[in-house]
DNA sequence: CTTGGAAAGTCAACAAGGCTGACATAAAAT
DNA sequence: ATTTTATGTCAGCCTTGTTGACTTTCCAAG
């Protein structure tokens, strides 16, 4: 889709100047890069338990919002129920995760982890923190603000909210 | 993984407040969320081909470097040859990529996008410079250097060499 | 020149983890 | 009493990773 008219005028204005596509392009081969590094450790980690990434992104938000439900869980995932089902099955089996039935609504299943899941947890994330530490470190402070609006732009807005959802508290 | 203690001291000095677990952390899930959004809308388009990200990202990387042999793919794109393999054989069988035998060296495959391949790869790309065009617009010229920077930094040693190889030229 | 190894690529089979669809069950809501 | 909601389960499919075994080609040492 021709527009290949950006790279002709690449100096045309600083407002303009990182977004010719070529900038554009190295945009993207850093995403793909970077996110390769940023999952590296934990699959290592993870590996050697007879897990994968989808269990790690499950300890993950369970760690967050302990005694989330499944449903909620989905919502963050964006996987079906079938596919989270397995991976908390084995989450299960494994005594990593317990599923409590819910007291005020016993249709629910509010998931927390297990002393052995918290041990897994802290193990996957302090390989993610030290990575992201040392990049944070080498980029400096101004860098890592910009790296978060960069990204939290580039989510489709209903992730957003997810996201921001995160937070501290409601500031 | 005692280290929690960043947590408890989080505000002693600007250097360090971007540093607390809890910050890293929520990189940590930026990066989730926003690489998801970042491959959404050429997943989009590919499911409708029925291919998937993998074909994509050969994709890609050819037209980056036509001609370039299976094997500098692979060492760029970081799976085994069989995996890769097969992406190519779907993307030959399409007509979106063709392998020319090497003259020098006839064990070689040389890899090229075909005209379908190449309004395909102005297609995802399109897409994804639209998105990345748009964070970067909302997020601001000095946000984007630190975006790079960062990224840059969460490479592997190894990537981030290739990541700076696909830079203009040799300044 | 031939022969043996290395390198590039291909084929086969398996596993993880997505997906859809159909169905079961229990509890809540109407 | 009926319907809706939350969850789980079974079956089967697809993509995209993996390993192992194989072919073709090249090159270098004998």
């Amino acid at each position: 889709m021709g527009d290949r008219g950006t790279s002709s005028q690449p100096k045309s204005g600083e407002a303009l100047l990182f977004l010719t596509d070529d900038q554009l392009r190295r945009g993207i081969e850093a995403m793909f890069f970077a996110y390769r590094g940023f999952t590296a450790d934990p699959d290592r980690i993870l590996a050697e338990q007879g897990l994968g990434r989808a269990h790690h992104r499950a300890i993950h938000f369970i760690n967050r919002a302990p005694g989330t439900t499944v449903n909620r869980l989905l919502d963050v995932l964006g996987v079906t129920k079938q596919s989270l089902n397995r991976v908390l099955r084995t989450l299960i089996e494994s005594d990593l995760v317990e599923a409590r039935v819910g007291t005020r609504d016993r249709r629910e299943r509010h998931l927390h982890l297990t002393d052995a899941g918290a041990a897994l947890e802290r193990e996957l994330s302090a390989a993610q923190r030290a990575r992201m530490r040392a990049a944070y470190r080498m980029a400096g402070p101004e860098a890592v603000a910009g790296f978060r609006l960069v990204l939290e732009q580039m989510m489709d807005p209903e992730h957003r909210r997810q996201y921001r959802d995160g937070q501290e508290g409601p500031s």
